[in-house]
DNA sequence: ACGCGTTCGTGAACGCATTCACAAAGTCGA
DNA sequence: TCGACTTTGTGAATGCGTTCACGAACGCGT
């Protein structure tokens, strides 16, 4: 309850740089769930150090990342988690519940919909919606199936700024012209398929083939150097 | 059945540069998705621009990217469609079928046990395995799910490679040393957790929380700036 | 045969991210 | 109070990835 205060008496006043490098957001939620496991162990403070090996990164990292949030740390003692974890989150925007809206109530959709992992980390399932009839009004994890034509009015009534596409990939990018028209600014697609955004809109994918074939590749290498036996 | 031949003419005979970037390694699969719809579609080649606006990237990215693999392109026209699948499909090892033990057959476990994008690309489910005991014995998608204690046997009698953590983030640590212990070099990991592994292992993750929380960050970002309202 | 238009392949420039390394700033025990 | 010790915060150095920009190579029409 005291960083506005914090932030006021920041150094170089008159500079603006509160932009957060998009490589360090990317590590905010793994710091802030190293720091939940910190706490419960019953550690008040934790060192760089102490974040990082928790975190799996290297401490200059974390300092740096850290760094971009404010000056939080006690030299010689490290940082507070509790004050660290409220500064984090806050940095999130995780202080406030958001809405989302699941898209695709088939096989990977139950197992989404039915996933704790929402609402303990402060995602509020405002509604699912699938376009096959014959799951309209089938009941999902407390939550009834809604048509695709009530998208809009999911998105309008339960405040949704963010959807998550678990339709086939030919679907996709209709549904996520539907999602942005509604008014959504933010999406997570699970679709193998490449999505096209208007400006202002967030896109983010989860792509397991897209992984496996990463591995793939990596496995092809250890498996003795293959294209390289000429001569 | 002939680009051994075209490697062993590559220019600079002496400097093995055969490294492909991490970054172009992540964009292959793209690329072969997207050449998979140009073929579909009755194209026989395909310039870089053309395949950077179906990939959703920059045409000099996409020739960089390539370049790593091999001079394939023709100055002109463009790239053969067949050819270049055909290269990036060895480049990433996708000439050989991959086989895969998913550990943790709950939500999660079912969604991607009976996901046909492992088949469809070319990746062999060789087991799956539970340790609840009243799910061993179950048939999911096909398969009848093994104890844990049968892991190892899975993955020596499977040939399998790479294993797929879809545990509770508790058991995951656990659950990867088994693998490791059994002979997987390759994993990938559902469970919110950072996992360890030792050297020649490799490691990627799929983190749902994580890419709402950063979605989250920019939904913050964009409903005005929020812990700046001060003095 | 040849020039024109197209597109690749790649060196160079640039920008972002990571890592290094250390002065500054704090704690804590005596 | 003070000095030894710990750890932060951050400039500087380095490394990696992206983008630019253009020469070289190729197809094609004439
Ligand atoms: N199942 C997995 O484990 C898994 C893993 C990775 C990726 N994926 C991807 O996630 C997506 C969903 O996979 P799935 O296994 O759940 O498929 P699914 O076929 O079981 O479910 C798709 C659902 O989307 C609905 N749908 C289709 N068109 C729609 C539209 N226009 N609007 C709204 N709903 C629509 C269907 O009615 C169906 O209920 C696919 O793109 C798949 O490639 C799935
Ligand atoms: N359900 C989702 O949509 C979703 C999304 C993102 C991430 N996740 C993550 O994926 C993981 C699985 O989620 P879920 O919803 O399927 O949970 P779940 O509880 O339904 O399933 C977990 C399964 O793992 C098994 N298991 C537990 N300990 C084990 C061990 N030591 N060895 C082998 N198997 C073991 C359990 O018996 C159970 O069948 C969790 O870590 C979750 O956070 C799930």
């Amino acid at each position: 309850m005291s960083e506005q205060g914090e932030f006021a008496v920041s150094p170089s006043i008159g500079g603006r740089h509160r932009e957060i490098p998009e490589a360090s957001v990317a590590r905010l939620p793994v710091y802030l769930r190293a720091l939940s496991g910190l706490a419960e162990a019953g550690h008040v403070t934790v060192s760089s150090e102490g974040l990082a090996s928790a975190a799996g990164v290297n401490s200059a990292k974390v300092r740096k990342d850290l760094s971009h949030l404010g000056s939080y740390g006690t030299r010689g003692v490290g940082y507070e988690v509790d004050e660290l974890v409220h500064h984090i989150s806050n940095a999130l925007g995780l202080t406030q519940r958001w809405s989302v809206v699941l898209v695709g109530v088939g096989n990977l959709g139950h197992a989404l919909a039915g996933y704790g992992g929402f609402a303990t980390r402060g995602f509020r399932i405002a509604g699912l919606v699938d376009a096959d009839p014959s799951r309209v009004g089938e009941q999902v994890a407390g939550l009834t199936v809604r048509g695709i034509d009530e998208l809009s009015e999911v998105v309008r009534t339960g405040d949704v700024s963010i959807g998550v596409i678990a339709t086939p990939a030919g679907a996709a990018q209709e549904v996520c012209d539907l999602l942005v028209e509604a008014g959504v600014t933010s999406i997570l697609n699970f679709a193998p398929t490449v999505l096209q955004v208007p400006d202002g809109v967030d896109l983010r994918k989860v792509d397991l083939a897209l992984e496996l074939q990463i591995l793939s590749f990596h496995e092809n290498r250890k498996s003795g150097v293959p294209a390289a036996m000429s001569s």
